[in-house]
DNA sequence: CAAAAATATGACAATCTTGTCATATGACAT
DNA sequence: ATGTCATATGACAAGATTGTCATATTTTTG
């Protein structure tokens, strides 16, 4: 946790400080990103880092803090938007709204594609942690395999996360290329078609 | 490429050199792997290094080449092995291949896992070039689109690389968090038949 | 207003990295 | 054996990194 005297900060240093390291947080995984970087974007010296956060991970966890607050705003508008959604347009609902906060916001979305890419014992510690939106696609494929739309025979959380594989994998691939997300929506519709109709000919319908 | 002088080298210090890089190289990624390290553990001087290889890039593709063309055979193998064989089974025999490969050489396996896991420029270049094993998936579901047995509607590449997502993303987690791959040949089958038939029930089969 | 407490600062030590280079060693041919 | 050429070596420079600390400055308090 960050020390009182960051938080006696005004709020202007406070932003000036979040900001520079949202920067080069999306711009380096945890660890390669660079104090000495930030304090030079935030205009502070090195010194006042080390009085307003015990270290590098401190920094880290309490940005992470903050912009998973406004993710999940995202993320859970989307259940009360409808509740008898199944789980296919639900979480095609979560993706669309997912990009575009990523494009309102999208230093945020390459913080998270960072820390996807990064390993290392402590970033792997991290994530288990917040996994609202898991929990809650979970309910949703445990609903629907009860409404008869998804087949009992397999597992939810291999379902969720096969999904939440091929997002990942396709998105960040797309980011990191080209530095857009366009074209991602139609994408995502297809993933999620292909999952759930499968790719083989079906003999009969 | 490596320069003379290392080609020169007795067979045992080249293997020695090998085998130091290969361990360093599935520790770190690419661009946080010490050359420090490699020279240390294989017992030459940082001078000699430099002696024997323009830079880590250097030992690094010479590496990926070497690997490569081990892995290169066992694929190629599946292919022989059953010319006849649908995309699906061929895919599943091919990663009991690769396990297999793994499984005796465990370091191959994590260095190609690094690899995924980096980003930068550098490897991002590299990336494109070895997708040997890639192309001979692709001409697979066309052959099996041909036959009706795939869907001709859904992009053939777009059906590989939902593949090749999930099984990286299933391997690497499981491989970073135990270490083992023990399961994995269950779970690519799990894989490949929701893909294939999908996760939605069916109405009339 | 003066003293005390809180905060800001940049130099510093310690530790890493890479790539170079003058020098030493060894092998091989004349 | 002597000279030449290839190779081996570790010190070195230049550049990062992190975390500490004595000192200066500002703010608050009595």
């Amino acid at each position: 946790m960050p020390k009182n005297t960051f938080f006696n900060l005004p709020q202007a240093k406070k932003a000036r400080i979040f900001k520079a390291a949202v920067e080069e947080f999306a711009k380096k995984r945890f660890s390669e990103a660079s104090i000495n970087q930030i304090v030079k974007n935030a205009g502070i010296s090195r010194g006042s880092f080390y009085q307003y956060f015990n270290d590098k991970e401190d920094l880290y966890i309490y940005m992470l803090g903050e912009i998973g607050k406004e993710k999940l705003e995202v993320i859970k508008k989307v259940g009360i938007l409808n509740p008898e959604a199944d789980f296919f347009s639900a979480f095609l609902y979560m993706i669309k709204a997912a990009l575009v906060w990523a494009e309102t916001k999208p230093l945020y979305g390459q913080v998270a594609m960072q820390m996807e890419l990064d390993q290392g014992d402590f970033i792997e510690k991290l994530r288990g942690l917040s996994d609202e939106g898991f929990l809650l696609l979970k309910q949703l494929v445990e609903k629907d395999k009860k409404r008869g739309l998804i087949r009992e025979d397999i597992d939810s959380e291999l379902i969720v996360e096969i999904f939440y594989a091929l997002i990942t994998h396709f998105f960040t691939k797309k980011m990191y290329r080209t530095g857009q997300y366009d074209g991602m929506p139609e994408l995502a519709e297809k993933l999620v078609h292909i999952v759930k109709e499968g790719i083989a000919v079906q003999r009969q319908k």
